[in-house]
DNA sequence: GCATTTACCTAGGACCATTAGGCAAATACC
DNA sequence: GGTATTTGCCTAATGGTCCTAGGTAAATGC
């Protein structure tokens, strides 16, 4: 009988797409078999199991962000730095949100933060030094702009925003604008 | 054969429980029925499907955490209704990890959000009644707000903070001294 | 006290996760 | 090139979840 050629890292990748085409939850191990003409238990050859599978996929996506992001990131200071940094995540979340999903709730928690986490903490950490802030306001400003980020994109991707005016790209940009003049005002304790 | 006395109420609230103590993903339609000593199938009674219990207790937990804020911000102004409102969301997500969970990724778009929803973003925009913004700006903050709040607890409870110093309490305590400079500082456009 | 409603049951189908054990294809080694 | 080993995929089987259909007994309405 022939070979499908399979491995971990194809499943992963196939398994991204398939997140965002129909959705993160609806990625399963079955699923993922049928679309490889193969039966289920042939993949238990390839993961462990299928925590397993999502914390791959998870993994694949923080990395593939993180370059994303230093792509963005490369040649730019202040404030132009810190709209490519926030747009690099924005439009990634846009693009693959099933990937997005899979990054938020796919960890079994150390495994996945361990690996691509310090990365995307390290560039927001290059992002503040176009501002004038030292440790420990730099670690609160590094949570503040994850949170931010994060909230942000994950209320606008849940329909949040959608049902009043005006537009979240307008939004988006003043927010961006708020947080620059944050960082340039950073309030003493 | 006596009756269990089921009903879709006492279901999710039985649910709400299940998700605080082992996790939100853990309940399932047959964890339940096990815990009222009552066949599967009995709760489609009460229950449209496994969404709709879904549904059923994040709507519980978001009216619960309405109450909470409504409470905690009664008679309280600027900066002290924006620790008040804060804490009120981040105390329910620590106390209700369950809950908060459910409140999260337990809708279906509209259903959820249409109920709680408003009464949530009513009290944003009161709190910003001791600032000084006007339309269009307040919207944008009003989005601001939730997303930092949303994403802190969101990456704070998933432990994205827990592994540098300084501890989480500092920081949070910073970026609402933060929020509150910037809201008496909101940038023109 | 009877009719209606309704809360629960049994039975069963569809899908998913996972393990055990087998065989044939690929590969490693001489 | 032929043999030994590894390994990729198989079948078979178990058990869990969701959900529907159709039945029966308890509660309720009159």
């Amino acid at each position: 009988m022939a070979r499908a050629g399979l491995n971990a890292e194809r499943l992963a990748q196939a398994g991204a797409e398939m997140a965002d085409e129909v959705g993160f939850d609806k990625v399963t191990v079955a699923a993922l078999a049928r679309q490889f003409g193969v039966k289920d238990a042939s993949l238990y050859s390839h993961l462990k199991n299928s925590q397993d599978l999502r914390t791959r996929i998870a993994q694949l996506a923080l990395a593939e962000m993180a370059d994303r992001v230093a792509a963005a990131l490369a040649g730019r200071a202040g404030k132009d730095a810190l709209e490519a940094f926030a747009n690099a995540y924005r439009d990634y979340a846009r693009e693959h949100p099933g990937r997005y999903a899979a990054a938020q709730t796919g960890l079994d928690p150390e495994a996945a933060a361990a690996s691509a986490g310090p990365r995307h903490s390290g560039m927001t950490r290059a992002i503040l030094r176009g501002y004038d802030l030292t440790e420990p306001d730099q670690t609160h400003a590094v949570r503040l702009l994850g949170s931010v980020f994060h909230g942000y994109i994950s209320l606008e991707s849940g329909g949040s925003f959608s049902h009043s005016e005006p537009g979240t790209e307008e939004t988006w940009s003043r927010v961006l604008d708020a947080l620059d003049a944050l960082l340039r005002n950073w309030p003493a304790p």
